[in-house]
DNA sequence: AGCACGCCGACT
DNA sequence: GTCGGCGTGCTC
C-alpha cells in the first residue's frame, strides 16, 4: 500500500474520500440537519483512532482551533501525531462532479492528535494527504508554541511557522548521524572567577536545573564559559540550547564547543545556512542525533530532546526580537521553555537589561556575578569628556575632539589597535545648538529636529512639520551642528592625524570579525566591533549624544550596553587599557560605565519603571491602526478590570522615503495608537482579552479594517 | 477570504 | 412555483 495514494485529484484519488463525499451528499439530501455520523459504513477508515485532530495553517482567522478529519485506512500508518498533512478546507459541501471533488482548496496543516471520536456534529472530510511521515511537531514543541501564542496574543499557526522550518524532502531522506555518547564533565575553567560559577556547572552536570542571570566579566572568555555550561549539561545526559544575537557570536561559541568536545555533538542553526542544510540540522536535533544547539534567534524553538539548559547571550540586543508575528522575544520564549521543561536557565551579558534585573529581583533567578576585585582586574580605565570639558578645551573646539581623547588614542596606538565607536549610518542626523549643545527640538511638539538631505532644511521627526527659523531657546544661538555627521568626520580626521597607522572600518554592510593586535585605528558602528587579538589598547566612544538623545524608554540602558560591549574588547586597566567616552559625566549611564556597574544601573532603572508603571514591571500592549478601527477595537474588547488605556494618539507619519518600521503604518497614512497597561500578574489576562477581541473582529468579516496588536511594544516614548 | 445557504421580491 | 439578488455565517 502506498502512502503516495491520493495526492492528485481525478481518478487516481482513493476511493474513500469519494465515498465520504457521497455520504455527505446523501446526508444533505435527506434534509437531516447536521447528522452525527459516528460510524462510516462503506468508507474504509483506520480501524483504531479514525479521527485526526488537525491544526489548519490558515492565518489568524480561527485562532488555535483544531479541525477533525477522518483518517482513511491507507493513511493510517503514516498519519501519526506531529506529521505535516494536507486537507480540504473551505466552505460548503464538497460536490462530486465528473468524478472530481470541488470546493475547498488543499491546505497545509499539522496532525496534532489521533482520537476515537469527533465531537464535531457533522460529517468529517478525510485527510487528503500525509505530506511526509516525519513527525516534526512534538508534544513539547506544540506546548511551547501554544504558550508563546498566548503570551503574545497571537495565533498558534503563526508561531508554528516560526518554530518548524519549511520541509525539504531531500533533507528528510538523509539519515541523521548516530548519536555520540555524552561527554565527560568539563573543568570549571574561567567560571572559577565567579562566586558561584563552579557550583552552577556542578548543578548542571548532576542533573539539576539552576537558573541564573550572569553578568559576564569583560573580555573574550564568555564564549568558552557558555560552552562549558553546555558540556556540563550534556554530561548529565540531557540536551542544551544556546541562543546568540548574531552569526559572529554563534561562530565563537561553535568554535569553543568544538575545542571542548570535538565535532558531532552539537548543531549550528543560523539563518544564513540555506533552507535545506538548516532543515537537515534541525532534523538531526529533532531525531535526537544531536543533543546541543547553538544558533541565532530562530533556534529558540529548536526541538532539543530532554532539555537540561537554555541559555541566552546579550538579551538587550534587539536582534533577539522576532520580526514576524507575533514578534516574540528570545528571552521570553526561553523563559517559557525553562518553565515548561523545568530545565536550567542562563541569561548572560556583559551588561544587564531591566528584564534580567527583574528576574533576580523577583527571586526567579539567582545572580551569577564576580567579586568587585575581579571586575577591577578585568575592566579598562574609563574616562569621560562632557560639555563642560569641551567648552573649556580650546583645542577641542578647533580640532572637534577633546585633548583627552587625542591623548588616549596617541598612547594606545603605541602598543596596539584603538577602537573608535561611531553612530550607525542611517541614524538620521539629529541637530544640536552649535553653541550650547542643547538638542534642537520642534517648537510645536518637542520632537527632534532632523536635517533634510544636504540643505539646511529642518523637519520634525515626530510631527513632520518644517522648521524654517530655528533659534536655541537655551542660549539664543542660531547655529546648528549635526552630531552624527560630526562623529564620522572626526573618525576620518583621526585617520589623517596618524598617517602611519592603518584605518580599518567595520559596519553594517562590511563587518570585520577580528583585527590583529598591531597598531591600527578601527572605526566601527555599535554591534559591529571586531575582536582585537590581545584586546584593544584603547577605545573612543563618540556616539553618546546620538544614543542618549533618543526619546525612548531604553535609551540609557541601550547606550550603556553598547558602550560596555565596546569597552569589553579593551585590555584591562592593569595592561594599560583605556576608554574615553564623549558624554556628559553626570548622566546615569555614563556613571555606570565609569564604575563598571551595569547591574546597579539596571536595578535602579527597574525601580523607576515600577514607580512609573512602565514595563517590564507592568505589562503593556499597543493597538494601532486607522483611528476609527482602533476606537472600535477598544470599544468592543473586554479588557481586564485593572487595565488602563492610554490614548489613542496619532502616531508619527512615516516620512516618505524613510524605511517603514515593521508593523507601522504605510508611508503617508495616518494611524492611531493606544497603549494598554496592566499591573503585574494581569499580563496573561490582557493577552487573552486582546486575542479574543481580534478573533471576534476576524469573525465579523472582511468589512473590518485590521488593527495591529503588539505585546511588549519596543518603542514607548 | 471564498462560497453556499436562505430569505424575499419579481416574473412565467 | 421558481429564479436569482445579495446579506450572513461557516469552514472538520
Amino acid at each position: 500500500m502506498s502512502s503516495e495514494n491520493g495526492t492528485e485529484g481525478g481518478g487516481a484519488e482513493g476511493a474513500s474520500p469519494e465515498q465520504l463525499a457521497l455520504i455527505r451528499e446523501s446526508v444533505r439530501q435527506a434534509k437531516t440537519p447536521r447528522a452525527k455520523p459516528r460510524t462510516w459504513r462503506g468508507a474504509k477508515l483506520a480501524e483504531r483512532l479514525p479521527v485526526a485532530r488537525v491544526l489548519v495553517d490558515k492565518g489568524v482567522l480561527h485562532l488555535d482551533r483544531y479541525f477533525d478529519y477522518a483518517v482513511p485506512e491507507e493513511l493510517d500508518a503514516d498519519a501519526q501525531p506531529g506529521v505535516r498533512v494536507r486537507v480540504r478546507f473551505g466552505a460548503g459541501r464538497h460536490r462530486v462532479r465528473d468524478g472530481r471533488r470541488e470546493g475547498g482548496g488543499l491546505i497545509d496543516g499539522f496532525l496534532v492528535e489521533r482520537v476515537a471520536e469527533s465531537d464535531y456534529s457533522g460529517p468529517l472530510a478525510a485527510l487528503a494527504q500525509v505530506v511526509s511521515p516525519e513527525r516534526v511537531l512534538s508534544e513539547e514543541l506544540l506546548g511551547l508554541a501554544r504558550a508563546v501564542a498566548d503570551r503574545y496574543a497571537g495565533g498558534l499557526a503563526d508561531v508554528l511557522q516560526l518554530a518548524v522550518p519549511p520541509r525539504s524532502a531531500r533533507a528528510e531522506q538523509r539519515p541523521s548521524p548516530e548519536p555520540l555518547p555524552p561527554p565527560s564533565k568539563p573543568e570549571a575553567g574561567s567560571w572559577g572567577r565567579y562566586e558561584r560559577g563552579a557550583g552552577f556547572l556542578d548543578a548542571l552536570a548532576s542533573g539539576g536545573a539552576p537558573r541564573a542571570v550572569w553578568n559576564a566579566l569583560p573580555g573574550p572568555a564568555w564564549s568558552e564559559e557558555l560552552a562549558r555550561a553546555v558540556v556540563a549539561t550534556l554530561a548529565s545526559g540531557r540536551g542544551a540550547l544556546v541562543v546568540l544575537p548574531d552569526g559572529r557570536a554563534v561562530a565563537r561559541v561553535d568554535a569553543a564547543l568544538t575545542s571542548l568536545m570535538g565535532e558531532g555533538r552539537h548543531a549550528v542553526l543560523t539563518a544564513d545556512a540555506g533552507p535545506e542544510k538548516r532543515y537537515r540540522e534541525w532534523l538531526a536535533v529533532r531525531r535526537g542525533s544531536v543533543r546541543a544547539v547553538v544558533g541565532t534567534r530562530a533556534a529558540m524553538f529548536a526541538p532539543v530532546q530532554d532539555l537540561g539548559l537554555v541559555a541566552l547571550w546579550d538579551d538587550g540586543d534587539d536582534s533577539h526580537s522576532e520580526q514576524h508575528a507575533p514578534q516574540p522575544h528570545a528571552r521570553e520564549v526561553l523563559l517559557l521553555r525553562a518553565a515548561q521543561d523545568k530545565c536550567g536557565f542562563l541569561l548572560g551579558s556583559w551588561s544587564c537589561t531591566v528584564e534580567a534585573a527583574q528576574l533576580v529581583e523577583s527571586g526567579w533567578a539567582r545572580p551569577l556575578v564576580a567579586a568587585r576585585e575581579q571586575v577591577r582586574g578585568a575592566a579598562p580605565l574609563v574616562r569621560t569628556v562632557g560639555d563642560g570639558d569641551l567648552a573649556r578645551d580650546e583645542a577641542a573646539r578647533a580640532a572637534r575632539l577633546p585633548t583627552l581623547a587625542w591623548q588616549a588614542v596617541r598612547e594606545g596606538l603605541r602598543t596596539g589597535p584603538v577602537l573608535v565607536q561611531v553612530p550607525r549610518r542611517g541614524y538620521v542626523p539629529r541637530m544640536a545648538c552649535a553653541n550650547c549643545r542643547a538638542p534642537a527640538r520642534c517648537r510645536h511638539c518637542s520632537g527632534p529636529l532632523e536635517a533634510q538631505g544636504s540643505g539646511a532644511d529642518l523637519k520634525c521627526g515626530w510631527c513632520g512639520r518644517d522648521e524654517g527659523a530655528w533659534h536655541c531657546p537655551e542660549c539664543g544661538g542660531f547655529r546648528l551642528r549635526a552630531q552624527v555627521v560630526g562623529a564620522r568626520r572626526t573618525a576620518e580626521e583621526l585617520g589623517r592625524a596618524f598617517p602611519a597607522v592603518p584605518v580599518r572600518t567595520s559596519g553594517r554592510e562590511h563587518v570585520l570579525d577580528t583585527v590583529p593586535g598591531t597598531p591600527a585605528l578601527v572605526v566601527s558602528t555599535p554591534g559591529a566591533e571586531p575582536v582585537a587579538e590581545g584586546g584593544y589598547a584603547a577605545a573612543l566612544l563618540l556616539d553618546g549624544w546620538a544614543m542618549l538623545g533618543r526619546p525612548d524608554l531604553r535609551a540609557g540602558e541601550d547606550a550603556l550596553r553598547r558602550w560596555i560591549a565596546a569597552a569589553s574588547l579593551v585590555r584591562p586597566q592593569g595592561a594599560g587599557g583605556t576608554v574615553v567616552v564623549v558624554a556628559e559625566p553626570t548622566l546615569r549611564p555614563v556613571q555606570a560605565l565609569v564604575r563598571w556597574d551595569p547591574v546597579g544601573h539596571a536595578v535602579r532603572e527597574l525601580g523607576e519603571r515600577a514607580e512609573l508603571g512602565f514595563p517590564p514591571v507592568s505589562r503593556m500592549a499597543a493597538v494601532s491602526g486607522p483611528g476609527e478601527a482602533v476606537a472600535e477595537f477598544l470599544r468592543t474588547a473586554e479588557l481586564p478590570r485593572d487595565a488602563e488605556v492610554l490614548g489613542p494618539v496619532p502616531v508619527a507619519v512615516t516620512a516618505v522615503g524613510r524605511p517603514r518600521r515593521v508593523g507601522g503604518p504605510p508611508p503617508g497614512e495616518q494611524w492611531d495608537r493606544a497603549l494598554i497597561r496592566v499591573p503585574p500578574g494581569s499580563g496573561a489576562a490582557l493577552a487573552a482579552a486582546l486575542k479574543a477581541a481580534q478573533a471576534a473582529r476576524m469573525a465579523r468579516g472582511a468589512t473590518e479594517v485590521a488593527v495591529r496588536v503588539r505585546i511588549d511594544p519596543p518603542d514607548i516614548g
